[in-house]
DNA sequence: AATGCCAAAACTGTATACATGATCGTCGAT
DNA sequence: ATCGACGATCATGTATACAGTTTTGGCATT
């Protein structure tokens, strides 16, 4: 349940570099890994014992989705969103989400409801338990889910990719504990929309869940109207804290 | 003006990948590499004089884009989409061109109508010239400019993509010489109705054309209720044509 | 104390080697 | 003549070596 089912039939996935691929996507969506962490080749392969050729693998998947940064002859290092990247993100999400729900009311079925329903679920009960990276993860998974009942492959891989993005903004920009809100769960008005069918009252609603999702994540980042260089200062800023914390990954590497 | 300039600032593009990238990319949507056409890593690098370890990149991005199919072990081969996946990749397009069509009307200057006026006027000049390629080749440019127009780098990068997924969707399953069309560039119609500002009428313009590009996409292939026996046999029936054809890309290679 | 410069250390870019698993043709059995 | 098994060949999976570039830390200079 933890692994992307979908990305196990296709690509060139060694198991092995899924391994790896996935630990490292956690941990910084976890925000174990701070954004402007080095991410040396050959530490992550000593950590995951594999060679280089398999983690340069890794880092170019990891790169591919937004996660890292990975600039020729430079180590790789854990992505720092831009503002103005992070808003693109979420406009690009926006018009997908609303082709999801239109899709999905179009082929509704009962049973898509309880089994969004169970998913919801669980991340309200994460939620309770207060395991924020548990209620954050789920409820991505619900976003994803609902993108694979539009019967659109592509369009569940696009939107799987997005919502990584969007997490690893939420743990940038975000406050600390996000997903620590009480009050009812906003994916239960989705819910209700896509069961009463009507696709334009459908999208209305989850444009407005998506409005609700960027303003929480870019909540405390200038608002709208921020210049150039204050924004590039606030991130050099975090480049620095990132920096300063360690040589890469050694906490996690000389764990002896 | 023929690399894509917006690739070569991000991701790990040693210059020798993205030639090869470019060139194979070139390759099979010209149809000089037929579908189901093996692609080994060892015949590539000798022909591109690199190592297998740089054809594997090449051969990885090619996947992500759709335009080769590569299961693990398996020699990697140039991609054949199903039908289903090629509705699936219209399907998305057609989401996001709104968007950018949305955004575009949202921030028109008319410089933007000049530039994309003469990308126009390219695409007709090869036309004229009876060179499908480049007119193919152009008409996919124009959309990928008026997502760039969009100011939103995600949105340009991932209609980027999707274009050339048509591309190749076109190359398998349209007439031979789909460019080949006289009578008005459609593209017209969607920079008047740009400069109109009218957002809810420019994004229908856009729709219907997309639906025009996807039906010419797909004529021939079963219209709509083909059983799913018939669909795989006449991808057998291609499949097996473009295998007998010779032993891998031995055409590109032995041209003495 | 701050600035510049240089050598050592740290990493990446790329090729190559070796092991293992697929593929294809041939040969024997039915 | 067809079908099926077996081995040679081909191609991929992964590790490793070596070359070249960037980064770092210290030392001399101002």
């Amino acid at each position: 349940m933890l692994i992307t089912q979908s990305e196990a039939l296709m690509s060139r996935p060694s198991p092995r570099i899924d391994i790896a691929h996935e630990a490292l996507k956690q941990a910084i969506l976890e925000r174990a890994l701070l954004p402007g962490t080095k991410l040396p080749e050959d530490e992550i392969g000593a950590h995951f014992s594999m060679s280089r050729t398999l983690v340069r693998a890794v880092l170019a998947k990891l790169q591919s989705e937004g996660l890292v940064d990975a600039r020729p002859k430079r180590t790789a290092t854990v992505a720092q969103p831009t503002l103005e990247e992070a808003r693109d993100v979420f406009e690009v999400r926006r018009a997908l989400e609303s082709e999801v729900v239109r899709l999905v009311v179009k082929r509704w079925k009962p049973a898509f409801g309880a089994e969004l329903e169970g998913l919801m679920r669980e991340e309200d009960a994460a939620r309770l338990r207060h395991e924020g990276h548990v209620a954050g993860r789920l409820a991505g998974e619900f976003h994803i889910r609902l993108a694979k009942l539009s019967g659109n492959v592509l369009l569940e891989r696009y939107m799987s990719e997005l919502v990584t993005r969007c997490s690893l903004i939420l743990a940038v920009y975000g406050a600390p504990h996000v997903h620590d809100h009480t009050g009812g769960n906003e994916h239960t008005e989705i819910i209700a929309a896509l069961r009463a069918g009507d696709a334009a009252h459908a999208t209305a609603i989850m444009e407005a869940h998506m409005g609700d999702v960027e303003r929480r994540a870019l909540r405390g980042a200038d608002p709208a109207g921020a210049d150039a260089l204050g924004d590039v200062l606030s991130r050099y800023a975090g480049a620095i804290t990132a920096r300063d914390t360690a040589t890469p990954l050694r906490k996690v590497a000389k764990r002896k």
